[in-house]
RNA sequence: GGAGGAUUAGCUCAGCGGGAGAGCGCUUGCCUUACAAGCAAGAUGUCACAAGUUCAAUCCUUGUAUCCUCCACCA
């Protein structure tokens, strides 16, 4: 064979790009024909507004292992892509330029201001599957899918139509939660809670009849003129006597009752309660149960209406409050003013103040989708990873609030509900119907609202493979396998998927949820825009290359805690991956003029069979990892075998035969480090997928492509309890001596004299003497005597004492006598120690009687190995003092 | 108020009912037939605290402390 040249550096920006291109080119990420169990997994669209963040790079990083690793298993597997319209967060972004050009949306009406939001989604979506290709990423892009293409949207139309049909859909009336810079309504779970200061103002309300006053608490002395009644606790004695009578609202010349509702607790305040059915959640629950009024207050742009004094009207909220205050106070109605921090609801894109706010919404009736989702649950047809998260998902289903699913936006899915013009019939539709069913007039027009956006990725499993329709795709990966997300959106979209898919399919849309956790910066906190903290994942490949940042992002993602990361935090996988290379590099120049042939287990070393069976270990810890979602344990595995045991071990060790060795014994040599590298590149492809597919491509032993090629699993011919016995040995012995000598700074090219002496002619004595070369290199020794009787001559040599041998090292010249003693009698100390703990153990009766037999068997052996290494010790310290 | 997580080396974090681990950083010595982004050796820990269970606890139980999430409520 002729060597094959590596470039000198390893450089990710020489193949990378190359790599994917063809990737692409060969279709490697279409589902193969296999007819195995199919695997699948949709990917959590990212939102078509932004650019992906690291959060994005680490979800999307443990889907492509997933993925690889199925698809190297040889099942067809499918990744599908896509992006999701965003509703709200794309519409903010183009009114924001809107706004640049001193325009608003009305300014452009409805159809232009959605035409120039597709040209933004048309942007923003190129940016970001540029971004996942620089990932890495092995999803099947002729599967892309976006929630508001053509037949998301028709599934996304089929949905509601069939859950009106199923009367799981209404119309009505309801206090929602309301951004007034959005203009649009919220669901429950977009609006944040943040603790801020406020003040909370004692007011005096007057009896109507004069008779005195009495004083309610509000943090909203604005929201005055909407109140139709003061509540007090029926419990609550001090206002029985009041109960029922009536006062005079301040500013204004309105009466409202005194009533008695549970819900008020006596402890707060005075115990009095203004009720303002319009502008509180809890005031509008109360005001349904007593038949209370409730008084809108605002404009659908949170400034004050018709329904406020004259002099209010048109302000805004905030400012009002400052002239209500000031004119309670002129009035002698303000008792007094208190700091009150109290947790106010804000827009989860905008951030501005949500106001609770009464207008006719849509909402999805949410019980009876819960039930079905939790029963599924309950039948084990979703398990979460970790477990944890199965209670979150529980208490969220018991305790489900029925899902305002309308908005007011311009961008999304229009709301599929006509109203004919001339008769007022209302017309719930698949397709756009173009006459009245009842009156035939023709003069219809479809509701302004369009649907939240996750009222089209709660479809997401199925839509994107093609439902309604029952399709080949549909057929053939539905249910999905495995979700991968983070645990912020389990409400959001996690949740909804499972009712869903229930509600309209019967099934669960996916078996295995894997939570990851969020990426944090180094100290701690999430990673985000205004922080300015985050780190852009593509700053990172150009840094470090994609595998590095694949490689550190799964070998930090232990098991759904957050991540926390800075950018140096990736040198981790880039030293790893330039190791890989540089290995490769050196296995690669010596592959010059030599054969492969086939290797008889029966003519391997034990070194061979050793490096056999740690390969075989890895991939049985890395299956077994991938089946519990613990990639930080895979990583591990791949890393401590490729570096520690290929690189620090069995490539040093080959170095010898390759040296040294006849031309049959250097064939056999290269021919078994081309086999392990071939494997090796194999093992970690799913997790630095570039550089593997780079070199296996440049092995002499492979064939095609390692993407397409199978995963290495545990064979249990290849485990060899013998081997790994004899090497850890000799790895023992090797750094017995290494240790030594740079205790006394014996520089290496020092070759000194070794004996190691043990008890008799035991299988590792034969092993060490077949071995002695080896041996010698590992210890830079002239040479090595194994000594089985004894007989050797050990005077002026230093000790050492390992697992069932002793070294001597010929040391005299470079020796200093009494730190040596000192390291000894520190030994001493240290193993008298431990054979204490040992000693305490086997003098016990409990423990001799309860423990397990080989507990204590074990215990037995490290007092025998404690007591001959202190006695050893000690001997070592006479020889030395006899020197 | 409810739930969950974290607390292990200087830093970031694994781990585990039976002699405390990794990476980075640090110290020392080495440019050894790939890799100085490397090799070899080394130092550093009341495994947060306190009780309990157990023959045995860093690990299980219960409390305490500190930190962090989420949910609910807050007139």
């Amino acid at each position: 064979m002729k060597a094959v040249e590596l470039a000198r550096n390893y450089d990710p920006k020489d193949f990378e790009e190359r790599i994917y291109e063809e990737w692409k080119a060969k279709k490697e990420f279409a589902p193969s024909d296999s007819d195995k169990e199919h695997f699948s997994v949709v990917m959590p669209p990212p939102n078509v507004t932004g650019i992906l963040h690291m959060g994005h790079a680490l979800n999307n990083s443990l889907q492509d292992i997933i993925v690889r690793y199925y698809r190297m298993l040889g099942r067809p597997t499918l990744w599908v892509p896509g992006t999701d319209h965003a509703g709200i967060a794309t519409q903010n972004v183009v009114e924001r330029q809107l706004q640049k050009e001193g325009l608003r949306r009305q300014d452009l009406g409805r159809e232009k201001f959605v035409e120039r939001t597709w040209l933004v989604k048309e942007k923003h979506h190129d940016i970001i599957k540029k971004q996942l290709e620089k990932m890495g990423c092995s999803c099947d892009w002729d599967h892309e899918r976006f929630t508001m293409d053509e037949g998301l949207s028709r599934a996304v139309r089929e949905a509601f139509v069939t859950l009106y049909e199923r009367g799981l859909i209404y119309k009505g009336k309801y206090l929602v939660n309301y951004c007034p810079k959005c203009g649009t309504a919220l669901a429950d779970d977009e609006v944040e809670y943040e603790n801020v200061p406020g003040k909370l103002y004692d007011v005096r309300y007057p009896y109507a009849d004069g008779s005195g006053y009495i004083t309610v608490a509000t943090t909203r002395p604005e929201t005055m003129f909407g109140d139709t009644a003061v509540a007090v606790n029926p419990a609550d004695e001090r206002y029985t006597a009041v109960v029922g009578k009536e006062l005079l609202l301040p500013l204004t010349d309105r009466r409202i009752p005194i009533i008695t509702d549970s819900f008020v607790d006596m402890e707060f305040g005075t115990g009095m309660v203004k009720i303002t059915p319009a502008h509180d959640p809890n005031d509008w629950e109360c005001g349904r149960r007593h038949n209370l009024e409730a008084i809108n207050l605002l404009n659908p742009d949170g400034t004050l209406n018709d329904n406020v004094p004259v002099k209010y009207r048109g302000m805004q909220a905030e400012e009002a409050r400052k002239l209500v205050v000031e004119d309670l106070e002129k009035g002698g109605y303000l008792v007094k003013v208190t700091d009150h921090s109290h947790d106010v609801g804000h827009c989860y894109r905008c951030h501005t103040t949500v106001e609770p706010y009464l207008s006719e919404q849509w909402f999805v009736s949410m019980k009876s989708l819960a039930d079905k989702a939790l029963q599924a649950w309950r039948d084990g047809d979703i398990v979460f990873y970790p477990k944890r998260w199965e209670n979150t998902y529980v208490h969220w289903m018991e305790t489900i609030r029925d899902w305002c699913i309308s908005r007011q936006l311009w961008w999304g899915h229009r709301i599929p509900v006509w109203y004919c013009n001339d008769c007022g019939k209302m017309i719930v539709s698949r397709t756009d119907p173009d006459e009245c069913p009842d009156c035939h007039s023709h003069s219809l027009r479809q509701d302004e609202d369009v649907l939240d956006t996750w009222f089209s990725s709660w479809l997401w499993p199925f839509s994107t493979l093609g439902w309604p329709d029952r399709t080949p795709d549909m057929e053939r990966f539905f249910p999905t396998n495995t979700l991968v997300s983070a645990y912020d959106i389990i409400f959001f979209w996690i949740s909804r998927m499972i009712m869903a898919s229930e509600e309209f399919i019967g099934k669960a849309p996916f078996h295995d949820i894997v939570i990851t956790g969020l990426v944090r910066d180094i100290q701690g906190r999430k990673m985000s825009k205004s922080l300015g903290n985050g780190i852009d994942p593509i700053e990172v490949i150009d840094r470090y290359g994609a595998d590095a940042m694949k490689f550190t992002l799964c070998y930090l993602a232990a098991q759904g805690q957050d991540v926390m990361i800075d950018m140096d935090s990736f040198r981790l996988g880039s030293r790893f991956a330039n190791k890989i290379w540089n290995a490769t590099r050196y296995l690669l120049m010596n592959i010059e003029g030599r054969n492969l042939v086939e290797v008889e287990r029966s003519s391997m070393t034990v070194m061979d069979r050793w490096i056999y069976s740690r390969f075989n270990d890895a991939a049985r810890t890395i299956s077994e990892a991938m089946a519990g979602y613990r990639f930080n344990e895979a990583a591990q595995a791949i890393y401590s075998f490729f570096w520690n045991d290929f690189c620090d071990w069995y490539i040093e060790a080959s170095k010898g035969r390759l040296l040294h060795g006849s031309d049959a014994e250097k064939d056999v040599q290269v021919s078994i480090l081309m086999d392990i590298l071939e494997k090796s590149m194999r093992l970690m492809h799913p997790f630095l997928s570039f550089i593997t597919e780079e070199i296996y491509q440049k092995l002499p032993n492979h064939k095609g492509d390692v993407i397409s090629s199978s995963y290495p699993l545990y064979d249990a011919a290849l485990s060899d309890p013998e081997a790994d016995s004899l090497v850890s040995l000799l790895q023992e012995a090797a750094r017995l001596v290494r240790a030594a000598r740079a205790g006394l700074q014996i520089a290496p090219e020092k070759k000194l004299r070794v004996v190691i002496r043990t008890a008799g002619r035991t299988p590792s004595a034969a092993f060490m003497e077949e071995e002695a070369g080896l041996l010698a290199s590992f210890m830079s020794a002239s040479s090595i005597t194994v000594d089985t009787d004894g007989s050797e001559d050990i005077k002026g040599a230093m000790p050492a004492t390992g697992p069932g041998f002793e070294a001597f090292i010929f040391v005299r010249e470079a020796i200093d006598v009494e730190q040596e003693v000192k390291r000894l009698e520190g030994e001493i100390k240290k193993n008298e120690a431990l054979l204490e703990g040992t000693m305490k153990k086997l003098s016990n009766d409990n423990f001799l009687s309860h423990a397990r037999a080989e507990a204590v068997e074990k215990e037995k052996s490290k007092k025998a190995e404690f007591e001959d290494k202190i006695q050893k010790a000690r001997e070592h310290i006479e020889l030395l003092r006899s020197f």
